[in-house]
DNA sequence: CTGTTAGCGCGTTCAT
DNA sequence: ATGAACGCGCTAACAG
């Protein structure tokens, strides 16, 4: 690999001058300009970034910590982030943690000994006050999927409490009064305030809440088989669920398909997340629209803009949910 | 951030021996060994890689490249990946290319300036003769999903021959004879293997292949809803149709029940892939195990014994598809 | 506008 | 067993 040195040496100018036309801050005749990009041609030259970032120390590369890297949800996100960044010349490196509180502290130093210049987070074992400290070094921090009052201004996310309440609107909206509700791990907050919007939405229609109905899942497709075969052996009537995720509703879903049962004419649904698949399946699944690529995107440009000090980079904070309406829930049978 | 110099004076140790302790290569007395330990643990030192990378030419970092980071396919691929190679504590820097030549030979390049010790590839645009004349660069290559023969010792991949037959054989065995195929884009050599295998069963079944009922979808579910689309419009009768993917079979199916057809008993269904969505939902899908997690872990594996010198990784090349009989594919109707 | 020089933090010879 | 000194490839003052 040819070196900033063979080129001074090829253009014959000093090294700085090599230096300088690659990173253009300063100015430098047109003519020596020349004869250095046309020796770094001729030599294949391709700049060590390992230097580049000892000297400048920054490593034009940004940490991104997921709790994982696969599933409908974390995939597009990784893809908006890489494609944002990637156009700004800088690098992704990832790491996943497994919602483990240990191991998000870890992947943590992990990124920051590697000498990101800034980490996208989305994180949720680790507590705000952690993140709070985190954002006090000297590394910047982004949060997705994650409010936090004191250090508002890096967070981006989705308003949860909007979305649970706009589902369950919509069910309530067409005349179901017993509703079950398949929720995520509540120790999630978009988990918590997902319910929370249920329960405003709720109150608003005066249905009371039934604890009975409630079912805590795991975000996942089986998570909702779960939901449903605990459901049908308490003995209660319900004509619709809402469940917290598109994934725990397919498999909700698929459950009842499989004993014969006609969707959504004996049992109504709703999802949320907006996640591919279930666009494919029949019934299509009504949901609530979670922006997960926007957010990711929207990460990534907080990076290039604060970090970077790019101007194209305009960046929004919180993201709104959208009801969608498909083929999975109508009104109830009498 | 301290240095290794802030932990030699803390220490009383020349910054040499520190930099002994930490690399353990050669002989430290025991007593100095602990002083240094316990100043790097006072200030809490965590060297710098990037440092570190520069001073030994060697980065700690393997470059990952493949199409997209989201769907069900690379996902799964990616996590097995960071998680080997977190363990070997060596970092993951990703880059997506799009299926597009000069992006994947721009990802390339862009991971190898940033001093990559490996690459692992999925790519499927370059050429093989880019790919050999890549494997002669000083940066180890491994090749997932791709077989060339003059470096198969870094290919890592699926039988995707073997794996068409196996689908194809079983519709077969079930007493089917005529057959649509909705093929992944042929340009993809697995697409062309499972086309391979599908054809080889056919002749062992005697069955002709028919032309007509062939169509080239995208590997993605809309690819399988304009499969369906299409060929309800030719008037060719037939009882079964096979799909290179999972998700191709779920968009195909799809369009079938919004019409009101039972599968599998009108129309049987064969994926391949066996992602996890498709177990969910109904009728659950007769597929062909694609071990891509498993492959996305022998890449790392290889890389962690060709590169790191790592004695507990073992690594196998070669991957055999299995066929998974689930609800979609029954006998045929008379 | 351009060249000289001193680090960036660490690994690695050489001596001792 | 340990320390001094040099170099990895590049950036960033500081001169000129």
């Amino acid at each position: 690999m040819a070196t900033i040195y063979d080129v001074s040496v090829l253009a014959g100018v000093s090294l700085a001058t090599v230096s300088r036309v690659m990173n253009n801050n300063t100015k430098v005749s047109e003519k020596t300009r020349q004869k250095v990009l046309s020796a770094m041609d001729q030599l294949g030259y391709r700049p060590n970034t390992i230097a580049q970032s000892l000297a400048s120390s920054r490593s034009n590369s940004v940490g991104v910590l997921v709790s994982q890297l696969d599933g409908p949800y974390y995939g597009p996100m990784m893809t908006e982030i890489e494609t944002a960044l990637r156009a700004g010349n800088k690098h992704v490196i990832i790491a996943a943690d497994h919602s483990v509180e240990s191991q998000e502290k870890d992947g943590v130093e992990f990124l920051m000994s590697r000498g990101c210049d800034a980490l996208i987070l989305d994180v949720e074992a680790v507590d705000d006050e952690y993140l709070i400290n985190l954002h006090k070094g000297n590394t910047p921090i982004v949060l997705i999927n994650r409010y936090i009052e004191e250090i508002s201004d890096c967070c981006v996310y989705l308003d949860n409490e909007l979305g649970g309440y706009l589902a369950t609107k919509h069910i309530l909206s067409q005349g179901h009064t017993d509703l079950a509700y398949v929720s995520g791990p509540l120790y999630k907050l978009d988990a918590q305030d997902r319910l929370l919007g249920h329960k405003r939405a709720l109150k608003e229609f005066n249905v009371d809440f039934d604890k009975t109905l409630f079912y805590e899942g795991n975000f996942r497709e089986f998570g909702g088989s779960d939901a449903m075969n605990h459901l049908f052996t308490i003995d209660k009537p319900f004509t619709a669920v809402v469940c917290a995720s598109d994934q725990m509703a397919s498999g909700a879903i698929a459950v009842c398909l499989e004993k014969g049962m006609k969707i959504p004419e004996e049992l109504s649904f709703v999802g949320y997340d907006n996640i591919p698949f279930p666009q494919y399946i029949s019934p299509k699944l009504t949901t609530v629209n979670n922006p997960i690529h926007e957010m990711g995107k929207m990460a990534a440009f907080w990076v290039l803009k604060h970090v970077y000090n790019d101007p194209k980079a305009i960046v929004e904070n919180t993201f709104i949910p959208q009801l969608i309406v498909r083929d999975s829930a109508t009104s109830p049978h009498k």
